[in-house]
RNA sequence: UCCUUGGUAGCUCAGCUGGUAGAGCAGGUGGCUGUUAACCACCUUGUCGGGGGUUCGAGUCCCUCCCAAGGAGCCA
């Protein structure tokens, strides 16, 4: 048994060959039905062509449709007709599940992604959602042979955690309790881990730890967040990407992550070209440019203050006044890297105010070295930071964003005991896949999107 | 959560200032042709998102709830 990518890639006519799939359409003429079966291995379908003289022509052939799963023997040919350079000529066809043509929502036709939404258990059947499975597949494979090429050591930081990474948002609660008991005061003290638990909003705090003893170590897995957001760019669930590194810095840790961008964007453009064709052709006219604009060009660097500069002398009216200490809006984000640059910007140093206690503080004491990757059609695709890694600093820190001392007194340890600048950053896959596919809606480049209300199975 | 726009056939949509619904595609039947978004002819399909109200009469106006999309906030 082949796949329909293997025998349309290095195709041998004569040979013969067995494949299984799912009917996308089916053409007759005259004494001859054109069935294109694809088993989701490739964009391309593979063209069958059955002959009247086939024992089930008229019971089976004739009443295939859109969805039904088949497998077909028979001898590849070249193709006398255009459209295709090979098809399989089939000497047996066997139908294995067939698929009720009154009732199967998917015809051979174009349909919209807000109703392939409603069906999250046939959507990965059409091009667009399988060229998504692709190229999500690649990416993800990608960034572990990009690190393990890289000297990194993959660590499996906890999904269920009882630390929140202050500032990233609410976190689902998790309990072995049942609803009733959780009304007392004081109930967690009686749960599971005797204290209240959560799902992880970020694996950076655990995945300092390993930095600090393995020098260069990345977490890669789901993450959750209980916010009420009902945006294109936000899931409850989602993947997120964070290395860490030991003896690096804001600057080293920019590098990183804008190689590791370029790297990742060649290898999908090298290995699903057909699928960007696709995206390039019906979801975001112009991707390809824009990716080869991402792998070839240097990002754009620019200091919060000096962005803030920026969109003070731009010649267009904000909804929201540019000051600065306020955090950039997304109309500013978007016109430093729509607008401006037109590659991907990373600004840094933002006021202390405005970003997270475990972020080092800058000479002037009044920023911090963080930096966010803004892309455009995106926003916010990386965000990082060189971590605090003086005791004493971060120790304030801690007092003055109100953490209990106690609690994170393990995360202090790793200052007293080696302490070592280091660095590192976040990165939401679902996001890169956005910005590498052109989807607009994350909901589209996850399988099952979980969203405020949403979790259908 | 807030703002805006929507919800009409399986899908994509039309339906003017209120008079109880239509197209294309899909599906079915027949025909034709190495077809490829196949083509031609004929045929089927609707609690007009739910509930309430105004009216002789509501897909159309009002209220309310639900859902979706786009934008905003939160962030990755």
């Amino acid at each position: 048994m082949r796949t329909i990518k293997e025998l349309l890639n290095n195709p041998v006519v004569g040979s013969h060959v067995a494949v299984q799939g799912w009917v996308r359409t089916r053409r007759d003429s005259g004494s001859l039905s054109f069935v294109e079966i694809s088993d989701g291995s490739c964009l391309a379908n593979l063209q069958v062509v059955a002959e009247e003289s086939l024992a089930n022509y008229d019971e089976d052939v004739k009443s295939l449709t859109t969805g039904c799963a088949v497998k077909v023997v028979g001898e590849l040919v070249a193709s006398p007709a255009k459209g295709q350079a090979v098809e399989l000529k089939a000497d047996q066809l066997q139908v294995i599940g067939l698929a009720d043509a009154d009732s199967y929502p998917l015809q051979k036709k174009r349909h919209s992604l807000e109703f392939l939404r409603t069906i999250s258990h046939l959507r990965s059947r059409t091009n667009a959602l399988g060229a998504v499975t692709r190229v999500r597949s690649t990416l993800n494979f990608g960034i572990h042979q990009f690190f393990q090429e890289n000297g990194f050591f993959q660590v499996q930081t906890p999904v269920i955690t009882t630390s929140d990474c202050e500032g990233a948002g609410e976190m689902f609660t998790v309990t072995a309790l049942e609803p009733d008991q959780l009304k007392k005061d004081g109930a967690f003290a009686d749960d599971f881990f005797h204290k209240r638990a959560g799902l992880t909003v970020s694996g950076q705090l655990q995945a300092e730890i390993f930095a600090l003893s393995h020098s260069r170590v990345y977490t890669f897995g789901p993450t959750f967040r209980a916010e009420n957001s009902n945006t294109s760019r936000h899931l409850a669930e989602f993947w997120m990407l964070e290395p860490e590194m030991a003896f690096c810095d804001l600057q080293c840790n920019m590098q990183l992550a804008e190689a590791m961008i370029k790297d990742l964007v060649g290898r999908v453009l090298e290995e699903c070209a057909p699928d960007l064709d696709l995206f390039n052709k019906f979801i975001s006219k112009g991707l390809l440019n824009r990716l080869e604009t991402i792998k070839n060009k240097p990002f754009v660097h620019l200091s919060y203050t000096d962005a803030v500069k920026e969109l003070e002398k731009a010649d267009k009216q904000f909804e929201f006044p540019v000051k600065w200490g306020i955090d950039l809006q997304a109309e500013h984000e978007r016109y430093l890297c729509e607008e401006v640059a037109g590659v991907p910007v990373i600004v840094t140093n933002y006021p202390k105010t405005i970003k997270p206690f475990y972020m080092r503080l800058d000479d002037g004491e009044e920023t911090v070295a963080a930096m966010d990757i803004l892309v455009p059609g995106i926003g916010e695709l990386v965000g990082g930071s060189q971590r605090e890694e003086r005791y004493d600093l971060l120790k304030a820190r801690m007092e003055e964003a109100g953490l209990d001392l106690e609690e994170y007194g393990w995360y202090l340890d790793l200052r007293r005991y080696g302490t070592v600048p280091h660095s590192g950053f976040g990165l939401g896959f679902e996001r890169l896949v956005q910005l590498i596919t052109g989807m607009q809606n994350i909901r589209d480049v996850i399988p099952f999107p979980r969203t405020p209300g949403n979790a259908p199975c």
